[in-house]
DNA sequence: CTGTATCCAGTTGGATACTG
DNA sequence: CAGTATCCAACTGGATACAG
């Protein structure tokens, strides 16, 4: 990848195509409904399948799953059953998935500090439409 | 938003359920097919509609113009009309928009580092369903 | 050039019932 | 307790045609 380009304002970090072509993949995994908030749970260590039931609000049992099948199969968390009677199993991160916090953590941060940023961009965008911007002989105008 | 349980191993940053409320708003945004792709090509400075076109590859007209209009109502990026004939509109990241290119970096750096851990783990989970685990006695067993 | 409108197939995820 | 199976409504995104 390559991450410095020189004719940029203050050496800003960018993504490219080939980084974002597995960044898409693992968006695919974490951007779904419900990843967020699997991974968010096992960060304070592991948990089995109905305390991840009840600690996130509103997931179905199809759902919960599905959705750990998937973060098992990517080899972000580990499928630790117990042959007794009730059954017991255990879903942990592994570590990958540890190291996945770091990333998730910088978007949960930006996230937080932006949200209400974000709300009034909503705002301002929904009454009649963005401050609509136009240029004309190369001076922009943006309405009021 | 509580960052430090310092009953954690290596004092690992945490998500928690509100700061993951804020995240998944951004993650219906960026999660998309396509807005990834957008934000790193206007990473590298403005850029005019047919030129996102020609440079996202697979991307239709309709899907360009709607996650366009998606990430101009966050507020990531503006949209500026140039009133010629024939018509020129310009896109470009807001400082807003900007801002989000360091958590995304975060992201597509970790996905790319790992990608490959990814595949293995793929490939191992699907021939033949994951490396299985079971604990008896308190002693785990891993398939083989 | 930069859109909008329509149609339609595929996917996602919720509700519910059933099982070892 | 920890799933699986089925059904179905809603949403996402592609193809295509048309417009200012």
């Amino acid at each position: 990848m390559s991450l410095s380009h020189i004719d940029l304002p203050k050496d800003m970090p960018q993504p490219d195509a080939e980084g974002c072509q597995a960044t898409r993949e693992i968006l695919d995994r974490i951007g779904d409904k419900w990843s967020l908030y699997i991974i968010a749970t096992l960060a304070n260590g592991a948990r089995r399948f109905n305390e991840l039931k009840r600690g996130i609000d509103g997931i179905s049992q199809r759902m919960l799953t599905l959705t750990l099948r998937g973060l098992e199969r990517d080899g972000l968390l580990t499928r630790t059953m117990y042959p007794t009677i009730p059954p017991r199993v255990d879903y942990e991160l592994t570590a990958l998935g540890m190291t996945l916090l770091g990333p998730v953590m910088s978007l949960v941060n930006w996230a937080n500090a932006n949200k209400s940023a974000i709300s009034e961009a909503h705002r301002r965008f929904d009454e009649e439409s963005e401050p609509e911007r136009i240029s004309v002989q190369g001076v922009i105008y943006q309405r009021r």
